[in-house]
Order: structure tokens, then C-alpha cells, then sequence
DNA sequence: CATGTTTCCTGACAGC
DNA sequence: TGCTGTCAGGAAACAT
């Protein structure tokens, strides 16, 4: 599943392959689940751009495009969900099963969106202004970037919050990029129990957690992301964090660090892994 | 507003 | 073998 260092590996890979690019003509599926902006709308305001940058907000990935004079500018957004994919494939390529999205670049190759269960979404960030181009918003997504925060402002977030700190590290509204991975990954590091209360956290557990957060993160996108079901970047590679992985999908074999067996609960509706003796 | 719960979707896998 | 049932999970919608 795509968190924060899979996108980063993705939007990179993509930019490397069709940053200059111009896209020729678009095409979105009928299907209206990964549709944020209307297929029709959003293949007509992408015909005709060329990319100037591919990059990552977030778990979002962000087209931006060359200025047009004669037209508004736009971004292109795309969140992979659990499943999204996006390729750079020869249109030679038979189109794989579930692909919703195909932009067709000047080079001859394609771009394609392909998601199977359909958790992803596309849409267009069309900004309102036109005229001021310095000072165009560009799409920031709800959330602080993790890599980013600072020490003072991550206990800020985290120090009024009646739940526990696992669902706080998945609210994408605090923290932008950190999912259920690497939730369970920078908890282990930071020796602190998913199911702790957000509030009750000290300030140093508060400031190691910043820093395992980072830490995981930054080794993360590193190593090309994890690759635990079937993630693959644009180019089709797998990652290579998942062997790195202290308890996440774990249960039952030997922490790592004291050789206890590692448990999984449910928090927040989700899978949880954690080592009982390390985590406290 | 903050927090918890339900929903969407299909592939993978267990069990019969 | 092949069917059915269950589960996974990001984030939006809905409920409390």
C-alpha cells in the first residue's frame, strides 16, 4: 500500500521518465469511484499540456504543467489508495485490467492509471487565479509534511489528542504521508505502545517519535518504499524497505530486538503490529 | 469540532 | 476442483 515513500518512489520515477513531455490526447474510464473531477473535464483541460514536474504532497502525487497563455493553469492529482498504479508503458503494451486513466505522450509512450480496487482517485486542481502566476496556491493537501515538522510544532500536534497515538499518526489531517506501515514501524522505534493515548504521551516520547517518524520515512524513500502486497514503482521495481521491517506484518515472529513474539490488535480499524516487551 | 463507525472495492486465501 | 465467506485498508461520509 502506497504511503508516503512509495509515492515519493513513484512521483520520481515518473518525472524521470515524462517530465518535458507533452500529452497528446487523454483518457479516463467510466468508472466514477477514482473520478474526482469529471472524465470529459479532465481529459479536456490535460490535452495539450506538457509536464514540467511530477512530485509528491503528501500521499498525493502532483502534475504540474509549462504556462499556457491562452489557458488557466492547472495541476493534476492523483492518491494511488491501496492498489493504484501508475506506469509508463509502449501503448504496444496490452492495457492491464483495471486501468481507469491513459495519457498519451508525444514520445509514443502512454502513462496509465491502473487501480483494481478502485480506492485511488484522480482529479484536477484548477487554481483561481490565472493572472499572478508567483503567486499561484499550488495543491498542499490537509496535513504538515512529516519530513518537514519540526520537533515543537509535532508535539503541538499530537498533545491535545484524546485517542490513541497510532489512529493520531493516521489522521491525515495532523500528519500528511503516514500510513499504516509506517505507523507501526516509527511506533517500534520509538518504543511506544500503538494504543496509548495521544495526550498522555511525555514530550520525550513525543520527540523520539519525531524522530523515528522521520528517521523510518527518510530510509523508507531511500530504499524505493516497501513492497509488501504488490506495490511496484513506475518503472515496475519493487522496494526494498519491507526488509527492514521490525513488526509490520510480523505477528508472531521474534522481535527482532528481544526476540519476543510480535502482536497484532486491531486500533483505529486497522491491522496493528507491535513488540510488547520493546513497545511501552 | 473531535472522535468513532461504516462504506466503498476486488484479489487472495481459508475452509469445505 | 470450485464455490463461498472473510479480510485487508485510505479516506470520505455519516453518526455520536
Amino acid at each position: 500500500m502506497p504511503e508516503l515513500p512509495e509515492v515519493e518512489t513513484v512521483a520520481n520515477g515518473v518525472h524521470q521518465r515524462i517530465a518535458g513531455d507533452r500529452i497528446e490526447e487523454a483518457w479516463f474510464s467510466s468508472k466514477p469511484e477514482p473520478m474526482k473531477t469529471p472524465p470529459a473535464t479532465m481529459a479536456k483541460a490535460l490535452t495539450g499540456r506538457t509536464v514540467e514536474r511530477v512530485h509528491r504532497v503528501g500521499k498525493h502525487v502532483v502534475f504540474d504543467f509549462a504556462p499556457q497563455a491562452e489557458r488557466d493553469p492547472v495541476q493534476w492529482i492523483v492518491h494511488l489508495g491501496m492498489t493504484g498504479r501508475l506506469v509508463v508503458a509502449d501503448p504496444e503494451v496490452p492495457r492491464p485490467p483495471h486501468t481507469h486513466g491513459v495519457l498519451m505522450l508525444r514520445s509514443g509512450r502512454e502513462l496509465r492509471f491502473v487501480d483494481a480496487r478502485r480506492f485511488g482517485r484522480m482529479g484536477l486542481h484548477v487554481f483561481q487565479k490565472s493572472d499572478q502566476a508567483a503567486e499561484l496556491p499550488g495543491f498542499r493537501g490537509p496535513g504538515t509534511e512529516p519530513l518537514r515538522i519540526s520537533k515543537a510544532d509535532f508535539r503541538q500536534l499530537f498533545h491535545k489528542r484524546r485517542t490513541s497515538i497510532k489512529a493520531a499518526l493516521l489522521n491525515q489531517t495532523l500528519l500528511h504521508g503516514v500510513g499504516n506501515i509506517y505507523a507501526d514501524e516509527s511506533l517500534f522505534r520509538a518504543k511506544i505502545r500503538p494504543r496509548r493515548m495521544a495526550a498522555r504521551l511525555t514530550i520525550p516520547e513525543l520527540d523520539r517519535l519525531h524522530s523515528a517518524v522521520q528517521k523510518v520515512l527518510r530510509e523508507a524513500i531511500r530504499l524505493g518504499g516497501s513492497s509488501v502486497s504488490d506495490y511496484v514503482d513506475a518503472a515496475g521495481e519493487r522496494g526494498f524497505f519491507q526488509l527492514r521491517h521490525y513488526v509490520y506484518i510480523r505477528t508472531g515472529q521474534p522481535c527482532l530486538v528481544c526476540g519476543t513474539p510480535i502482536r497484532r490488535i486491531v486500533v483505529a480499524g486497522r491491522g496493528t503490529h507491535y513488540c510488547p516487551v520493546c513497545q511501552r
